[in-house]
DNA sequence: ATACTTGTTGGAGTTAACTCCATGTCAAAT
DNA sequence: ATTTGACATGGAGTTAACTCCAACAAGTAT
């Protein structure tokens, strides 16, 4: 299959415009057709639906760019890109213990708020 | 305990720009000596300390300023303020959801460099 | 043939969250 | 008495990641 950056925009959830930045940024370049407009494949979608989950995760574009042109220079750099993402893992991994470590301190805190609350309760009543 | 804005911005790890920021976008407003010189409290500190939680889980400061205002209107509004800190909650909970998927994802992206990275080496040898 | 739709480019504008800077004030050190 | 140092304010500048727009191109519908 194959799609015009109309058809893809809706696909993945991106503006248009935002694919073209994203173009402009060296994440992901399309073939043209005879007409210079851009048609995606469904390579490009899960190459992008990639890149979503890593922006997902707080990578900034620069980096994910490293990572798009070691893809784009082929399979000789898998090496490095495995390092990449073993890299992002580990980043990752530390993400989730601070989010976690978040959510123990905010379950705490609304503890707290609910104890007092119950404790006006009984005042009042 | 208190403290200048220095001694503040040290303990905090934020820049004096950023507090004066955070005062800018009501975040956060310590008391003045008789010089106009900011003098935050160990009050100052603990508020500012989960503000930086709220914003390491992506809480926009925007969001957090919300809480703040509700804050320095005092006790009344501390319902408010639980349901605020539930939903932020819920939004973290969420986060973790999608943050477990992607490190699964990423898993099994890296076990398959693995395998391809092995059967290439079996070819060579 | 003309209008409409969807695309193209280059470049300007926007928002969030800082960050930097010029100019000025005051207390402490020399 | 002057220099130094930390701080004050107002406002300009920066970076990331879009978002919008003007002007043009080409295929499609009426």
């Amino acid at each position: 299959m194959s799609y015009s950056i109309g058809e893809f925009s809706q696909l993945v959830g991106l503006s248009a415009d935002t694919l073209r930045y994203y173009e402009k940024e060296n994440l992901i370049y399309p073939n043209r057709d005879k007409n210079n407009r851009r048609v995606y494949t469904d390579e490009d979608k899960s190459w992008l639906l990639f890149i979503l989950r890593l922006k997902e995760t707080a990578m900034p574009i620069k980096q994910i760019k490293t990572y798009a042109r070691l893809r784009y220079e082929g399979d000789k750099t898998s090496q490095e890109r495995m390092h990449l993402l073993l890299e992002h893992r580990k980043f990752m991994l530390e993400q989730r213990r601070t989010l976690d470590e978040n959510i123990d301190h905010l379950n705490r805190k609304i503890a707290n708020y609910q104890k007092q609350l119950n404790e006006r309760q009984g005042i009042q009543s």
